[in-house]
DNA sequence: AATGGAGCCAACCGCGGTTGC
DNA sequence: CGCAACCGCGGTTGGCTCCAT
């Protein structure tokens, strides 16, 4: 035989939680803890709630040190980072920034910074609107302007340099952003920060670059086309973009990520860009499942996904077509179409 | 002032992994 | 070993508030 049930779910309360509740919650775990038990706690309390409710309320909005309102820049940023590497795994994104809850980060994601995000890519008046498609269009020689507020805000670029329209390449290469971090660092290993920058190509593609200090541009050496991948080229490389509404990118907008390439990096895929040093994962399950997006068919597959796979069975997985330019191996090129 | 839509967020739901019996 | 409950998580929902019309 099993347990006991948990509790009588005819006989418990739901729905916002009363001062009063709040009170006799916080006081006795502030007095008795939570005895590791949350099935028997709202008993023990003397609530009328579910001990998941109780958990839930405690951990959300009750237990010290829960931090409230605004969330600051550098919060913005480990969060972009964060999500970019591993996506919606909101507990351990809340791991790393004290007094912020998973749920609230949760909240905060779907409700503004996803599209504070995705107001990286304004037009010129400013309006609310979608680019026009990729590629072809009025300003396929022109790059999208960047929100300025955002751009500031996440690369740590000066106001005052601030260009509206990103040449790509462009010198925000050497700005010193670290907006996208590797995985490790977070996961406590190696810090390597990574920049992120939206434009256009030579050749007029839009362009998500992921890159990091040192990074050499494609205009280094004037030989831009040799780290692009295109889609059929690459049997897991189709991205889609997420369907964000006003300001945002419709879905099957497809995402082309080129992954910087040398004898030490290996394909990778959803938003994890990995570096070209020698990578010593101290966290096997996250890598693993960030190359298992390839085979599921996607990776987020819920309203929160940034980018998730576009599993192409037709393509036959060989890049050995791709000309990679060596010079180049810190590269992270995301493409739209 | 009334109303409807959008934004926000606390709370619930359901699932998968873990644990106790 | 298998079943059932616990636990924690991510996704979703519903209600409240704000704001534009």
């Amino acid at each position: 035989m099993g347990r006991a049930p948990c509790c009588d779910k005819a006989n418990v309360k739901k729905g916002p939680w009363s001062p009063e509740e709040d009170s006799k919650l916080k006081d006795y775990i502030e007095k008795f803890g939570t005895g590791g038990n949350w099935i028997a706690l709202p008993q023990k309390a003397g609530l009328k709630r579910c001990g998941k409710s109780c958990r839930l309320r405690w951990l959300n909005y009750l237990r010290p040190n829960i931090k409230h309102g605004e969330f600051s820049d550098e919060e913005d940023r480990i969060i972009c980072s964060m999500f970019a590497s591993i996506g919606s795994r909101w507990s351990i994104i809340a791991a790393q920034l004290p007094g912020r809850t998973d749920n609230d980060i949760k909240n905060y994601w779907n409700t503004k910074l996803k599209k504070k995000l995705m107001g990286l890519v304004n037009l010129p008046n400013n309006s609310q609107r979608k680019p026009p498609p990729f590629p072809s269009s009025s300003h396929q020689n022109q790059p999208y302007p960047i929100s300025q507020p955002l751009l500031s805000s996440l690369y740590n670029t000066s106001v005052s340099s601030f260009d509206p329209y990103v040449s790509f390449p462009s010198n925000y290469y050497s700005s010193n952003p670290s907006l996208f971090h590797t995985q490790e660092n977070f996961l406590g290993g190696n810090y390597s920060s990574m920049q992120c920058y939206y434009g256009k190509d030579q050749n007029s593609n839009n362009v998500l670059m992921f890159g990091n200090e040192g990074s050499c541009t494609s205009s280094d050496n004037g030989s831009s086309n040799n780290n692009h991948i295109k889609q059929e080229d690459m049997g897991c490389s189709a991205f889609q973009s997420y369907n964000l509404g006003n300001g945002g990118f419709e879905e099957n907008e497809n995402f082309m990520l080129n992954y910087g390439s040398s004898s030490t990096s290996t394909t990778g895929c959803c938003g994890y860009f990995e570096e070209t040093s020698p990578l010593d994962y101290v966290v096997e399950d996250v890598k693993q499942l960030i190359s298992n997006c390839g085979t599921s068919n996607n990776y987020n597959n819920g309203s929160n996904s940034f980018f998730f796979f576009n599993n192409n069975n037709n393509n036959n997985n060989n890049n050995s077509n791709i000309n990679i330019d060596e010079n180049k191996t810190q590269e992270k090129v995301m493409y739209f179409y």
